[in-house]
DNA sequence: GCTTCATGTAGACATCGTCTACACTCGAGT
DNA sequence: ACTCGAGTGTAGACGATGTCTACATGAAGC
């Protein structure tokens, strides 16, 4: 199993032993059923210890959605480092590692995106890393820009369309009605594929 | 304000009066602080008079959930009709149409997606509103089908990646990092032109 | 060895979802 | 008109939860 001291009384990472058992429990149940007693129970300590880490239930929310951006991120970075002065490729494995993490981390990115969090205190967590995780999607339509693949417009508005892309299938297939497509991973490829196609496009250049 | 009955110690209609004020308040403070007994209150009941109505918190969710998908599919009809034989403008409106309910409903679009429900247990009414929702939109794109507007590609795939960009825009603006652009039309009307642009320029046949 | 401070524990409280026992009202059948 | 039963709302209780406060523990520095 994961990190378990049996006797200390002091745990020694407590902080990151919630960050990784809540996003576990996140994952797994949702955030409704998302118990911060819960999660202390799983790391081995009383209720009350989590508020030496987290000011409240919503302060780890916010640490485990950063910690999913950042992993997120690296997964992007990962699929644009494997494909190098292959713009177009770029962002089509960015876009599949978007969907593979929102499939393998439903709750995780339900609460990235505002899910369940009260709406108006997404504290500055939230915006720095989505403004970081933005900031790089930009640099990926970039890439293609500069070699003149894609059309005549903002590198902005090119990557919310591709952002909403990814979102919006990422959605439908880890917690709304495709949910059942999870399964037939031969279908689930070609509708990626499909829809990557109508994407990629409509943002390259005509001829 | 809404039917209002000062003196009766039965409602009358408490069962769409709970449905209301639950969207309400749902909408106002997203999922995790929708209460059944705040709802209940709001209805001027005691805290459990619900539950001669649904049988837990989940099967008002459930409720609410259904009779968004109902107006969501109400407002893309409405916006399908408004363009009888102009299926390219039919598919741009659905997509504002969804938009729009997305901004007016942000917390009952969460819910109707999977959102802090229980992951398994999303019961028949969400099977069959979002079913009924989506033969909807295939309609739409069957009917550019035969006029020759989209390229060679089913349209069960068609949809889905129309439904993943609108779902996504949707998501981002209501409640995503892109929150902060529902203030600024101007940008907002841009944004959602360009991604329409990508979109249908990478349905269409090209030529 | 003692102090200090970060970290974990135990208990309390309000609130929430849910259950149960009871109260009120309306309408059907006499 | 009376009864009575089903439907609907109320009141109180319970366990679980988020959060606060007071206390316990143990590691680090003097």
């Amino acid at each position: 199993m994961s990190s378990r001291r049996p006797k200390s009384y002091h745990h020694g990472s407590l902080r990151q032993a919630l960050i990784d058992r809540g996003t576990h429990l996140l994952d797994e149940q949702g955030v409704t059923h998302f118990s911060l007693r819960e999660v202390a129970k799983a790391a081995g300590v009383s209720h009350g210890a989590p508020y030496r880490h987290f000011s409240d239930r919503n302060a780890l929310l916010e640490a485990i959605a950063a910690q999913g951006f950042a992993n997120l991120e690296a997964a992007c970075k990962a699929a644009v480092a494997a494909h190098p002065n292959a713009p177009r490729a770029q962002l089509m494995m960015a876009g599949r590692a978007y969907i593979e993490f929102a499939l393998a981390h439903p709750g995780v990115l339900h609460i990235m995106f505002g899910g369940g969090v009260s709406p108006d205190s997404t504290g500055p967590v939230f915006q720095q890393a989505a403004a970081s995780a933005f900031a790089h999607l930009v640099g990926i339509i970039e890439n293609g820009r500069q070699t003149g693949l894609y059309r005549e417009e903002s590198a902005e508005n090119l990557t919310v369309a591709a952002w909403s892309m990814a979102h919006g299938l990422s959605l439908l297939l880890s917690a709304g009605p495709l949910r059942g497509l999870q399964r037939d991973s031969a279908q689930l490829e070609a509708l990626i594929a499909s829809a990557s196609e109508s994407l990629l496009s409509g943002m390259v250049t005509r001829n």
